[in-house]
Formats: C-alpha cells, sequence, structure tokens
DNA sequence: AAAAATATTTAGACAAATCTAAAAAATTAA
DNA sequence: TTAATTTTTTAGATTTGTCTAAATATTTTT
C-alpha cells in the first residue's frame, strides 16, 4: 500500500507521540504537525478506514499493528537518509532532518533496501536514534535522560527527543553533540535546572526542559 | 522560487518537448504528461502568470528564460541521481529512471551541490545525457541520431532520447546499451527500418521508430 | 470558400487536504 | 451537580490539480 506524504506525516507524528501504546489526542497531533485541530479529525477518518489507527470520536486514538509498520518504515526512511547525508555528504548534524524529512516520503522499497546495504546496514542514525531494519526491528538501547543521571557520574550523550531547529541550534551553542561526555555537577531543587561540565570547559547551567530532551548511556570513567 | 511536483512535471515535459525553441502543442503535451488537454491548459495559464513560460490562447508555448532555468535545474537533480542510483548503489541501467522521477522533486539546492561533489562532477548520466552544472550550464557532445548514420561506419550509443519502460526493455532485449558499438549493415528504403550489427552477434533489423531514439557518435575503426 | 475534421479552451464538477466558525461532548471548577 | 472551560467534531469554504462534456478556434479537405 501506498500512502500520501500528508499520511505519512500524521502516522509518523502520532508514533512519536503515542510512545509504548498511550492515547493520543486531537489538539496534541495538531500542535506537533503545526495545523488545527479539525484537520487532525479529518484525518483520523482517513487513516482510520484505512485501518491504519484505532479511533472513536472524542476517546483519542492509536495506531493499529499495521499503522505502527507503516510508521516504522516511514522513520526507517528517515534515518537511512540522516545517516546518508551526515556520513556520505557531510552535512552538520543540525542540517540533516530538514532534507531527510523531504527525502523520506520517497517510497521505493527497493531505493531503501539498497541503501541500507550501500551504507552499512546501519544500527543508529547520526542522533544516535536506532534505524528500523527490513522487517521493522529496532536495536534497543541502554540511554537515560540526562534529568535522571546520577550527579558527577560520567555519561555519554547517545540520542535527542526533539530535532526542532530551535533545540539543535540550542545544543550547538552549548557544544553538545552524539558521543560527547557530559558530568552533572549539580541539581539544582528550585528549577531543576542541572550544573553540568563538558571536557575541560567551565562548568555551565542548563534548564531542565534542554535536560529532558538529552538521552545518555553510563560509560566507565 | 519553489515548484509543485506536478508544475516540475510540465515545466520539464515542455522542455524536452521544445528543444530548440519550437512552439509545443497542448495535445502533444497531454500526451506526453498522460494527461488531458483540458487540465494542460489550466497548468498552462498558471505557470504563464508565474512567467515561465510564453503563451498566447490557441497559440502554443514555449518556456521563457526563467523556465528554462528552472527546467535545468529538474534536469539537473534527476540526473545526478541516476548517476547516483546506478554507480554507488548499482541499480540496473533501465530501473533508475522511475526511482529518479521521485528524487528530482526533493528541492534542497545543498543537497543537489553536495551530491554532485559527492559523485565528483560527474558531466554525464547513465543514459549518456549531459548534467547541467550549478549554472546550468551543460557539456555539449557531437552525437548524431542512429538513422543519420551513414553505412558501414562504427559508432557507438551514447544516449537515448525516450526512458519509457517498453523503450529500455527494447533496448535491454536487443543487448543494446550506452557505449555498445554499432554498425549500419543496410538501409531498407521501404519502411526505413535498419539492419545492424552488434560485436560478433548475427546481424538483426530494427524498426526506425526504435533508431530514431538512440543517439550514437563516430568511433575510431 | 464552405464543410469537415481536429485542436484548444471554457464551464462546471470532483477529490484531497486544509481552514474558520459554530456546535456538541467531555472535563474541570465552583 | 450545575456552570464554566476546554476539547473535539461538524458544517461549509478554499486551493490545487484533475476530469468530462460542450463550446469555440483553427486547420485541412473537398
Amino acid at each position: 500500500m501506498n500512502y500520501s506524504q500528508s499520511e505519512e506525516n500524521y502516522i509518523k507524528s502520532i508514533y512519536h507521540l503515542q510512545g509504548d501504546s498511550k492515547n493520543v489526542s486531537t489538539n496534541e497531533l495538531a500542535e506537533e504537525l503545526h495545523t488545527r485541530p479539525a484537520s487532525v479529525t479529518d484525518m483520523l477518518k482517513k487513516l482510520k478506514a484505512k485501518k491504519l489507527l484505532h479511533y472513536e470520536k472524542y476517546q483519542g486514538f492509536r495506531l493499529s499493528t499495521e499503522g505502527k509498520k507503516v510508521a516504522l518504515s516511514i522513520i526507517r526512511r528517515h534515518r537511512l537518509w540522516e545517516y546518508f547525508l551526515s556520513v556520505k555528504l557531510q552535512f552538520a548534524w543540525d542540517e540533516i532532518h530538514e532534507v531527510a524529512e523531504e527525502l523520506e516520503h520517497v517510497s521505493s522499497k527497493k531505493l531503501i533496501d539498497k541503501l541500507d546495504e550501500y551504507l552499512g546496514f546501519p544500527k543508529f542514525d547520526p542522533h544516535g536514534d536506532p534505524i528500523p531494519d527490513q522487517l521493522g526491528k529496532i536495536a534497543t538501547t541502554d540511554h537515560i535522560l540526562l534529568t535522571e543521571l546520577t550527579a558527577n557520574q560520567i555519561a555519554e550523550v547517545s540520542s535527542v527527543a526533539n530535532q526542532s531547529a530551535a533545540m539543535l541550534d540550542m545544543l550547538k551553542h552549548n557544544n553538545i553533540g552524539i558521543g560527547t561526555r557530559i558530568e552533572v555537577k549539580k541539581k539544582f531543587p528550585f528549577d531543576h535546572s542541572l550544573e553540568i561540565k563538558i571536557r575541560n570547559l567551565p562548568a555551565f547551567t542548563i534548564s531542565e526542559r534542554l535536560a529532558q530532551n538529552i538521552y545518555v548511556k553510563y560509560v566507565k570513567k
């Protein structure tokens, strides 16, 4: 089956919002897609008719098994293109997302499988997110949120939850990238901000909001 | 300026049909695009409003300078992707066109310029057609139509004018590809078909129609 | 040069994806 | 447990790209 760009964007966003199968609300999805709730309702009816999601009026919705399969194949395309842009074309880390958003809608399965092979079947994209294989399987990671990291423990940035330009710009400004080693020096109870240290730079503070979007994994000292 | 996929397909087809600036007709374009003449008229009005073509009711049409510029940038994208699919992803010669038709609509200029660099600034695509550079310049070739080739003269296939699946299938069936050396043994005045010889294969006949779609260039014996 | 044939355009409709404004349902607060 | 607020849906429009059928121009034939 083939889906329109618009349908694919809805499916992908629902997949990200529902996480481990919580129900997604109309307003939430409208905000994520920068569209209006009324437009979301319209599209939901269509996706329901195609059996891609479970949806009852006023009750929220969630992808069906088939819907998840479709979502994973879109995510596979997106992340393979990100890997290609970064590793082969030398795009900067914060430039790849936007271009991959366009490339992901090219639907030839053969193209994607050949690209995967050409790239050497990478398991993670440049943001540290896992790339689903042909069957939709994704490698598991042991990462945790930076907010959950114990003080004075060193960990390595493994992925970011949010890839908005504003977020990526902020990370760049703070010299944080995939693989950056971070140590939490202090947690401030007042606003839950964190003082962190990177390499030999002076320690500095980041907001809880930002820290909630950074995944890290422990690393031997 | 950015154009829709549909607009881009019209511009590209007009460019191919007009050749060295002959006027294109509504029916001709409708057939090329597998659409209806009425739809063509609708789109022409839109493209005229965007100053991409010269068009007066019932008089045929032709791309403006700006329109040609746009056409060349679409062709650039298409041929670079064809080159990538063929050289990097090892797609067969007759499979690349269809996928490139989709990829060509991804519009990031940076993507295309980086891809060009990554591929080593190729001058010709796998079908032998020239790839426009960033400025729209295309390398010139000295190829002629196979129908124009003198008998008993050896020449090498340099490109094909038509990339329909039917055409590519026929070429494959006849063992003709870019670089194949062909000698015209005889021209039949009755239906203008040609008897040709390839390598050590027995000579065989091809139609005028097919020969009109094959470009060759002379080669020292 | 009129008639016939062909090419092109207009008029009006339709599907997809979106929107605004208003109605209806669900949730939260008083 | 009503009232107020928020969320969601419906109704009706709009834009883009397409279509069919009919009208109008142009070209070709007789």
